[in-house]
DNA sequence: TGCCTACATATAGAGAGCCTACATGTAGAC
DNA sequence: GTCTACATGTAGGCTCTCTATATGTAGGCA
């Protein structure tokens, strides 16, 4: 549990920030559990991953951020942009396109499928 | 073609060369063909990232090397040690395991069904 | 009052592995 | 003799993720 390989997550990274946002603005502290939640537990991504990727993808322009105060905290709440939108689409078909790739090599009999 | 973000290969890389060496032995120049050919030619995994990676996973015991020669030509041919076929399984599951993870969070809810 | 936990953000430095680029050499075709 | 395919290998760089640390607020509790 809690078990996924870091190097594993390198790349995809991006993805998940960027759907976890997809349908909210929230914070990097929410962000955080809200992977752990949609994963089942099994994500637990660090503040020294998470805080890096979010100015890096404000940076490159997927994200926009604001500070917004709620009961005496600060927070920095990150929303989609429109590219940011366009760039999930190009993570998901791509995450679709990788997984069928190393798939393919790595249970040859398998030509898809998702689920044991 | 050939388009796999270097980046997602992290992490996955010693399960494909241990995947194209289960059935049977290959040298590293036919190992990046066997990978080419496996992914329908959407892996294009360079020789700087092959040959070091073999060396790596002999000196961690899961392939031993011995070299032949073919028409001339030297060859280090690789095979699978014992532990190498476990390790095998091993990043079989984790795939799997990876895959359930990251799609629970980048595709939402979205177990069937393959809308455009 | 003081302490502890949860909330919240941020950076520095390390580590690892995949890549580009280059070096080296043989065999066979033309 | 020159070119392509075959074949192995190293050096150095890049970038992302992690660990560790720093900083600060709010609220519960003894």
């Amino acid at each position: 549990m809690g078990g996924v390989n870091p190097d594993a997550l390198r790349g995809h990274m991006d993805g998940l920030l960027l759907s976890v946002l997809e349908h909210e603005p929230l914070h990097g502290y929410a962000i955080i559990e809200a992977l752990q939640e949609r994963s089942g537990g099994a994500l637990s991504v660090p503040t020294g991953t998470v805080y890096p990727a979010l100015r890096r993808l404000e940076r490159v322009g997927y994200l926009a951020s604001e500070w917004v105060t709620v009961g005496g905290r600060k927070r920095r709440t990150y929303r989609l942009t429109g590219t940011g939108r366009k760039q999930l689409e190009g993570e998901r078909s791509t995450w679709r396109a990788f997984t069928n790739v190393i798939g393919s090599v790595l249970e040859p009999r398998r030509t898809e499928g998702h689920s044991p």
